[in-house]
DNA sequence: TGTAGTGTCTCTAGTGACTAGAGGTTCAAG
DNA sequence: CTTGAACCTCTAGTCACTAGAGACACTACA
């Protein structure tokens, strides 16, 4: 049994972010001590340090919601953990590519201007203001 | 002199948007009719194209303001120009490497199980409740 | 047993960059 | 002159927290 200190410390989580996973229903309410201060068990460490790794993933808390489901009926068909995951993976995929975009956007409007010059010639200030300077589209 | 639907049009920018970014102070606020609405002028055109620009490529709000601000002093230095526009590069560089690790982690995961199973056999499930599975650190 | 200091409680409000909706007014076309 | 779309302001909601106020609880030491 430890405090809500204790387990903010173990799991690095930190102690407004997991009441807040309590209200929001992805960590079971614990018990309290007499004078109204939460007492966790080693269960809910592991609860919360399921839901820290899903977070740092990048999974939304709706999506580690029905997970913790999943978790709590061992017994049902695990396709739906699947997709998520599989979900998750293609949106880290598309955002990846559209970094990758901006990247080479970013890198070709910052080379174009070493910063010695003035705000008027300036390369990037130009360069936002017209798209057609751009290389490709995004 | 046109309404904010047609510069919302032109610039594809939405209404509320423009409102918001007129409340935000990244837009001046324009001319009104007898009967209180906005009616815009190509200049406001093209500092909403601005905007729109710099958002897309991922600036916040409070460096565009700084650009902005640049842009209506063209005698100043563009040094801080070419700063926010390497350290939004250098950002969106950070945030790929992370996406990359991120990406591995799940294709790991995902493929450690075919949906097939039941829940409580779920690599994707056992992977989240046990860091100890990861392949490197995240 | 008293007390000091730290930890915890609830509640409200703020973050960024919008988006949605209510309820009312104005504009442009026919 | 009427109709209907576009416009106005204002408030509240989104996501995943974070910050702060003001009050109460716990623990260590004297």
């Amino acid at each position: 049994m430890f405090s809500i200190g204790e387990l903010s410390k173990r799991t690095k989580v930190k102690v407004p972010t997991i009441r807040y996973y309590e209200e929001m229903g992805l960590l079971a309410a614990p018990e309290r001590t007499a004078g109204n201060q939460r007492r966790y068990t080693n269960e809910g460490l592991e609860r919360l340090s399921f839901i820290r790794h899903a977070r740092d993933l990048g999974f939304s808390i709706e999506a580690i919601s029905s997970l913790i489901e999943l978790q709590n009926h061992p017994d049902r068909s695990c396709e739906a953990a699947t997709e998520i995951a599989e979900g998750q993976l293609s949106e880290v995929r598309a955002k990846i590519k559209r970094l990758k975009a901006l990247e080479n956007e970013l890198k070709r409007i910052a080379q174009g201007c070493d910063g010695r010059g003035v705000a008027e010639d300036c390369y990037v200030l130009a360069s936002l203001a017209d798209h057609d300077l751009c290389g490709r589209d995004h």
